[in-house]
DNA sequence: GTTGAGGGTGAATCCAAGG
DNA sequence: CCCTTGGATTCACCCTCAA
């Protein structure tokens, strides 16, 4: 098992520290290694486990050639049973790796996407999007029999109902021509020069594309977030972390495809940190209305108007502003005025400056500009 | 109870007697009525199933006071363990409603589509396609925290693995401007017009467009078949059956849906027998290359030819063919001949007519267009 | 260099009838 | 029931090679 790069299996019940297991590939069953890995330390996971296709009989194609499709032993499940036990077990413990945060992919077809998904309903994990992997060229239906199987399925979700998972909304907005990333993406499969190949045959019957991945690691992973593929295959999911400055940790059982794994990323080179896709969702610091008077933007005692002067309040020095009888926030105190039940304070208010009005907004957008530090006292 | 067309229910068990139940819809519980009809009796089904009983609305959850105390696993499970209850038990009774050969589509979202499509497998339902709704115009994801959510799935499946189902695949194929129907189907949602309204506001919450049930009914049943909808709502399913020629069987169990569904069936008029698109489907009389010689088209002892010449062979009194070695039919010789494992011989050999060649698929095309009798002897 | 023809290929639960 | 046999059945994309 001298397998380059690979970490040796520790003694005994044992778990990696983290120095070992980042950037790393692992060489055995999903579930042994991933039981060596402490608890919370991965921010997202994408899974890709076998599909339990169920084939019988070898498909022609209609000029009588034999379809090569997946006649792999780690595709045989005996049961629904056992696979239903299989799944289960891999995302047990894929969810214990996720930090609380965060989120899980998996990938399937009709054959097994339904039993994924209602087993990771029943572990827990929230469920926050199905998407669906649409294919420019997928492979016909030789005889006419069905619908032309064209997608497959992904179902995202968060470790729990409650994670304040990452996603970078604004980053697939402008991936997507500044309209909403819908949840059917259309991406072709893994053909051509990306697709890995042994001796002029593919190394492995289940690539997937690269762009689909890059889709779904910029979609919810920041830099630096340490992504795990349990069932990595050739290794595209941690080719594509890598690229694009992700940590990941991979596990593969077959060792031939180990190689091609470690291979492929030694070939792949990081983009520079400074073009990595996160800028749009680097949100300015919040600085709510206090942290104007504590930095001298506002004084107490000062009068704030309604856009129009009809209205005139008085910042209080614990930042509640009165105006009548009314007492309270910027947004409570407008929304009375307005005889709504919430407002927006910040578009409400006006102060004078130099002769003219400017909203209380303009001086936040100021206070985040200055940064951190309070400007010169007088 | 006084529902125009709706069938009053039969005293203890009994059962209705098809022209009972064909070509009505009837009011009260899916499963209730199901039971009511006998095993065996329906072409295909579509369910649309309600997916919003759990853990949306608080009415909805199970009860408070039983459940008090329990963690939220336990709150969760028990929720998900009601609806997959219910999902079992009316998907149960449609398979014993389901012909030998028939077949069922359920809808859903990722809130409930897992749960049904692992369910019917359990159940024996051996799924032919899931097929994906993509919405041309969904809902927007207004806060901006998910993918839009523009899509929903419908798994297509068959009574038994063994079922020889129908599917009008060359109606399909030329419905899709001669290429295979694919599985992911875009199709707007139901607006305008053809969403149902009382007193301006929407009749229903989920009304499906017509348009994709005139895709499942067309591409998996015939003319007359019987099509059941469990849950009607307000019966595009049974309109649409109705105006392509099925026959149909609707169960609604909300009074306001059924009168909107009925009304909307008083309205429907179905379209000529004449127009109904099932031509494709017809295939033609099979006629074996025996019978050409039976009928005179090719005489024993004449010679067929390979597409180049390259190969002759003889065409014996007894239908088999003989070309150097090799003796068997027009198809196995020719593959042999290819050295591949099967072959179709009707595309492979050509006689000579008139001094050129004609292919005796040509041949068979005449003896099919001449009828069944074989020509005049001489 | 460009264009076009031709061949290869992709997660596939892929037949029906008759003896 | 199983086994044999007839004969129906494919789309988009990528690569190579020739013109």
């Amino acid at each position: 098992m001298a397998i380059e790069g690979a970490l040796p299996m520790k003694e005994g019940n044992a778990r990696f520290s983290q120095v070992e297991f980042v950037n790393r590939v692992f060489l055995g069953d999903a579930l042994e290694v991933m039981r060596r890995i402490p608890g919370g330390s991965v921010d997202m996971i994408f899974a890709d486990p076998p599909y339990n296709l169920m084939l019988q009989d070898p498909l022609y194609r209609p000029n009588q050639e034999r379809f090569e499709g997946v006649s792999e032993e780690w595709d045989r499940f005996a049961s629904f049973g056992e696979y239903d036990a299989f799944t289960e077990s891999w995302l047990r413990e894929c969810r214990r790796l996720l930090k609380e945060d965060g989120t899980i992919w998996a990938i399937g077809t009709y054959h097994n996407i339904f039993r994924v998904g209602k087993i990771m309903q029943d572990l827990g994990f929230w469920i926050l999007n199905d998407v669906v992997w649409i294919k420019a060229n997928p492979t016909p239906n030789f005889r006419g029999t069905r619908f032309n199987n064209a997608h497959e399925t992904l179902i995202w979700a968060a470790r729990d109902r409650e994670s304040r998972y990452t996603f970078n909304y604004r980053t697939m907005k402008a991936y997507n021509d500044d309209l909403q990333m819908r949840s059917d993406w259309h991406i072709p499969v893994c053909q051509g020069k990306e697709r890995v190949r042994i001796g002029g045959r593919k190394a492995h019957p289940t690539q997937k594309p690269e762009a689909l991945l890059y889709r779904v690691i910029t979609s919810c992973t920041k830099p630096g977030d340490i992504i795990l593929d349990p069932f990595a295959g050739t290794g595209t999911t941690l080719a594509v972390a890598k690229r694009l400055g992700r940590r990941y940790i991979g596990i593969e059982k077959n060792e031939a495809y180990l190689r091609v794994c470690e291979e492929r990323l030694r070939r792949t080179v990081p983009y520079p940190e400074d073009i990595l896709p996160n800028r749009l969702e680097e949100r300015p610091r919040r600085v709510p209305f206090g942290e104007l008077i504590e930095r001298g933007y506002i004084l107490p005692g000062e009068f704030i108007y309604s856009p129009d002067r009809t209205y005139r309040a008085t910042v209080m020095a614990d930042a509640t502003v009165t105006c009548g009888g009314l007492t309270g926030s910027i947004h409570r105190v407008s929304a009375q005025l307005l005889g709504k039940d919430a407002n927006n304070g910040w578009h409400f208010w006006f102060v004078e400056r130099e002769g003219t009005m400017v909203s209380i907004d303009e001086l936040r957008q100021r206070a985040i500009r200055d940064g951190g530090e309070p400007p010169q006292q007088a």
